[in-house]
DNA sequence: TCAATCCGTATC
DNA sequence: ATACGGATTGAC
C-alpha cells in the first residue's frame, strides 16, 4: 500500500502536503480497503468511492455503518457499502476520517431496494438512500436496548378473535394469501377492500390478520398507509393481532429522537412489524415477509423529495428483491396497479358476490328515479331533496357524513350534454381553463382547444364551463336541519372520529372522521367538481373519493326494511349511464373504471403505458434540459408557465417559472433522465430544476 | 521569465 | 460544489 504505480512522471522534487498523507496512517491489517457511498447532491458523482481504513478503525467500519470522509476537499457524510481487501482505484486512497457510529444503519436489503428505486426514478442512490435513512440521533441510539437475540420471541398462539380466515372469508382467494403468507411464500396481490367495513371486518382488521399470518411464519412485515390518521386506526388493531410489542409506528410526525428510536427498533430486532406513512416503505424490517400499502391510489403515497418515488413501486421493488409478499389495497385500484394486474404481476383479491351484494352501499344519483327531480334545475340543485330526505332518515338513526369538495382545483372543462371531460386534441392531455374567461387549453402541451372540438363520446359541442364560487354548504345544511349538532372535518380541522349518536359531518374528501357504527347516510356534494379536475387521474380519484366516504357508511345487510330507508346519495352528477365514475361507484366496481382507463390510455399512448417526464424550473433551464431528454430520445409535449408558486427574488428571476411535458419516445425514461441529471450536475451551477418521472402533474 | 488568472476536469 | 493542474495572458 506503501507505494502505487505512477501513471505520470513524478513531479522532480516530493510535493509537500498539507495534509496528513494517508501513508503515516496505520491502515487496517485486515480488508483495509472500504467503499464508501459519498452524501453529495452531484448526480455526476453517483457511484461508490474507496477509501484506506485507519487501524483504530478496523473494528467499527463495518458495512452500513455512517462515516465521515474527505471528499472534493471537504468533509462528507457517506455510508460504508463494504470492505475489500484491494481497491480497484489506482489512485492513492484518503483515509476514513471517522465511523460516526457503529451502528449498521444501511442494512444489504435495503441499500438493494434503494438502488433499484434509484434507477427506476433515474436518481441518485445518495438521494434514495437519505429517503430510507432518518437522521441520526445520538441520545436515542443510547436508549434503545441492543441488539435482541436473534431467536426471536415465539408469537403468543392464542387464537386471534376473529380469526383471520374468518375476516378474510369474504374474498375467495383470501385463504391462499393467507397460506402463502404463513408458509414463507411471496404472493403478489391488488386487494380491493369490501366496504361496509362492519366490526371485526374492516380493513384494518383485515391487514392485521395478514400480518398475523405472516409474523406467525416467522417473518416480519410492513404496512404503508397515506396518512397519521390511518396509522392509529391501524395500528392498535395490529397490535393486538400480532402483540403490541412486536409493532412500531414509524412517522414524521414523531419528530427526530422518536423517529430514529422507532427505526432502530425495528434495525435492532426488537420490532418485526412497521406501520406508518410513505417514509417507512424502507423501514428495516427483518426477514421481511410482507409489504402492505393501504390505498395506494391515494397521492400522499407519493414521495416530494428527489427523486420522487411512489410507495407502490418502492414496495414492489421490496419485495421483489427481498422475496416478500406484496398487498397493495384500497376500495378502489389506481390504473398503474390496474396495469400490473393485467400484467399478471398481481393477483386480483376482492370481494365474492354475496359479500358484495351484501356490503356495498346502495347508491342514489340525485336526479334520477324521482319523477320530481328528473328535470335539469334538480341536479345542478346542491342540495336536492332526495340528499335531504336520507339525511333526515339517517338522523333518526345516528350520525350522517356529508362530503363537500375542496375548492381550488384547476377545473377542466366538461361537454355540457354528457359531461365528459374535454381531452387535447393534439396530445390528448387534460384541458383546463384558469377562469371562465380564459382560452380553454391543454395542461400538458398547452395547445387552445378549437372552438369547435367536438366531445368524443356523444359529438356535442357545447361545453359546461365552471368555476361558480359557493360557500353556502354549511349555511344550506343549517337551514335544512335546524337544532342538528354539526361537526366539521377539514383543512387544519380534521376530526378523527365521532361517536354513534345523531350529528350531521360535514368533511372535505379524505378527512372524514371515522365512525365505528358505521354513518346511518352519506350524501357526496358536488361531484361535478371532482370530475372536472384538469388532471389525467380526476374519475379514477373522483371514484376514490366517493369510496372513501361510502365505505363509512352503515352496512344495510339483510334488512330489508332498512334497505330503503339509508345508503348514499351522489349529488351534482349527471345521470350515471354516462359517466363510467358514477357508474363504478352505483354498481361498487372499481376495477371495472380501473381497467376502462388503462384500455382507454393504452388507445391514446398515455402512462402509465407511457412514461412521462416533468421538468419544473425556470424557463432557460427548463428549456435546456427539455432538449436534452428530447436528444435522448423524449418527446416533448409542451411547455406551460406554472401559475403557483413564484418566488421571484428581489430581481433575482427574470425567467418566469414553467413546467415542460415529455413523454417516453424511443430512449428508456430513467437513463434519459439519470444522464441529464449528471450533465447538469457536473457543469452548471446550482440545480433549479426539478425532474420527475410517472408524476400526475394534472393539477 | 515569472506570476496571476482562466478553464477544464476529477473528486477515492 | 471545490480543489487542483495545465494553459494562457500580461508585465517586468
Amino acid at each position: 500500500m506503501s507505494e502505487q504505480l505512477e501513471l505520470v512522471p513524478a513531479p522532480a522534487a516530493p510535493r509537500r502536503r498539507a495534509r496528513t498523507p494517508a501513508s503515516d496512517v496505520p491502515l487496517a491489517a485486515d480488508e483495509p480497503v472500504a467503499t464508501v457511498l459519498v452524501d453529495t447532491p452531484l448526480a455526476h458523482l453517483d457511484r461508490p468511492f474507496e477509501y484506506a481504513v485507519p487501524a483504530d478503525l478496523a473494528q467499527s467500519a463495518r458495512p452500513g455503518v455512517r462515516v465521515r470522509v474527505r471528499f472534493a476537499g471537504r468533509d462528507h457524510d457517506g455510508y460504508l457499502l463494504a470492505r475489500t481487501s484491494t481497491a480497484e482505484h489506482s489512485g492513492r486512497l484518503a483515509p476514513l476520517r471517522t465511523v460516526v457510529s457503529p451502528e449498521p444503519v444501511l442494512t444489504p436489503e435495503v441499500l438493494a431496494a434503494a438502488r433499484a428505486v434509484a434507477d427506476h426514478y433515474g436518481g441518485t442512490l445518495a438521494d434514495t438512500v437519505r429517503l430510507a435513512v432518518p437522521p441520526r440521533h445520538a441520545r436515542a441510539e443510547r436508549s434503545v436496548p441492543a441488539e435482541a437475540e436473534p431467536g426471536g420471541r415465539p408469537l403468543d398462539p392464542a387464537p386471534a378473535d376473529p380469526s383471520p380466515e374468518q375476516v378474510w372469508a369474504a374474498y375467495p382467494a383470501g385463504p391462499a394469501l393467507l397460506r402463502r403468507l404463513r408458509a414463507g411464500e411471496a404472493p403478489a396481490a391488488s386487494w380491493l377492500a369490501l366496504p361496509g367495513e362492519p366490526p371485526g371486518h374492516d380493513w384494518p382488521q383485515a391487514v392485521a390478520s395478514a400480518l398475523r399470518e405472516t409474523v406467525l411464519g416467522g417473518r416480519g412485515a410492513l404496512v404503508v398507509v397515506p396518512d397519521r390518521r390511518d396509522v392509529d386506526r391501524v395500528l392498535g388493531t395490529v397490535g393486538k393481532a400480532v402483540g403490541e410489542d412486536e409493532v412500531v409506528r414509524l412517522t414524521a410526525d414523531l419528530g427526530p429522537e422518536a423517529r430514529y428510536a422507532a427505526f432502530l427498533r425495528v434495525l435492532r430486532g426488537h420490532a418485526s412489524v412497521v406501520v406508518g406513512t410513505r417514509a417507512s416503505a424502507f423501514a428495516p424490517v427483518r426477514r421481511l415477509g410482507l409489504v402492505v400499502c393501504w390505498d395506494e391510489a391515494d397521492d400522499l403515497h407519493q414521495e416530494p423529495r428527489a427523486p420522487y418515488p411512489h410507495t407502490r413501486e418502492v414496495l414492489r421493488l421490496r419485495a421483489r428483491s427481498e422475496g416478500a409478499g406484496l398487498l397493495l389495497g384500497g376500495f378502489t385500484r389506481s390504473v398503474a396497479v390496474q396495469r400490473w394486474v393485467q400484467e399478471e404481476v398481481l393477483a386480483p383479491v376482492s370481494g365474492g358476490h354475496a359479500a358484495l351484494r351484501e356490503r356495498a352501499p346502495r347508491v342514489v344519483v340525485a336526479g334520477e328515479g324521482h319523477q320530481e327531480e328528473r328535470d335539469a334545475a334538480a341536479r345542478t340543485a346542491r342540495l336536492p331533496g332526495v340528499a335531504v330526505r336520507a339525511l333526515r332518515t339517517g338522523l333518526e338513526h345516528g350520525p350522517v357524513l356529508v362530503q363537500v369538495p375542496r375548492q381550488g382545483y384547476v377545473l377542466g372543462l366538461a361537454c355540457q350534454d354528457c359531461r365528459t371531460r374535454l381531452r387535447c386534441g393534439v396530445c390528448h392531455g387534460p384541458v383546463g381553463a384558469g377562469d371562465r374567461r380564459a382560452a380553454a387549453s391543454c395542461r400538458w402541451c398547452g395547445s387552445e382547444l378549437a372552438p369547435e372540438h367536438p366531445c368524443e363520446e356523444c359529438g356535442s359541442l357545447r361545453r359546461r364551463t365552471t368555476g361558480v364560487g359557493d360557500r353556502r354548504t354549511a349555511e344550506e345544511l343549517g337551514r335544512a336541519f335546524p337544532g342538528t349538532r354539526v361537526v366539521s372535518s377539514g383543512g387544519d380541522h380534521v376530526v378523527d372520529e365521532v361517536g354513534d349518536a345523531p350529528a350531521l359531518v360535514v368533511a372535505t374528501p379524505g378527512a372524514e372522521p371515522w365512525c365505528a357504527g358505521g354513518y346511518a347516510a352519506v350524501v357526496l356534494l358536488d361531484g361535478w367538481r371532482l370530475l372536472e379536475r384538469a388532471s389525467l387521474d380526476a374519475a379514477q380519484e373522483a371514484l376514490r373519493r366517493w369510496c372513501g366516504a361510502a365505505a363509512l357508511a352503515r352496512p344495510v345487510g339483510g334488512s330489508p326494511g332498512r334497505r330503503r330507508e339509508v345508503g348514499v346519495v351522489l349529488c351534482g352528477v349527471p345521470p350515471h349511464g354516462s359517466v363510467p365514475a358514477v357508474e363504478a361507484l352505483v354498481r361498487w366496481d372499481p376495477a371495472w373504471l380501473a381497467a376502462r382507463e388503462l384500455s382507454d390510455r393504452a388507445e391514446l399512448g398515455l402512462p402509465p403505458l407511457v412514461r412521462h417526464v416533468e421538468v419544473t424550473g425556470p424557463a432557460g433551464a427548463v428549456d435546456q434540459a427539455g432538449r436534452a431528454l428530447v436528444a435522448a430520445g423524449m418527446h416533448l409535449l409542451g411547455t406551460l408557465p406554472t401559475a403557483d408558486t413564484a418566488p421571484a427574488g428581489p430581481g433575482a428571476g427574470p425567467d418566469p417559472q414553467v413546467r415542460a411535458t415529455l413523454s417516453q419516445g424511443e430512449g428508456q425514461a430513467p437513463e434519459a433522465v439519470r444522464a441529464v441529471r449528471a450533465d447538469r450536475s457536473a457543469r452548471k451551477t446550482q440545480d433549479v430544476v426539478r425532474i420527475r418521472i410517472d408524476a400526475d402533474s394534472g393539477a
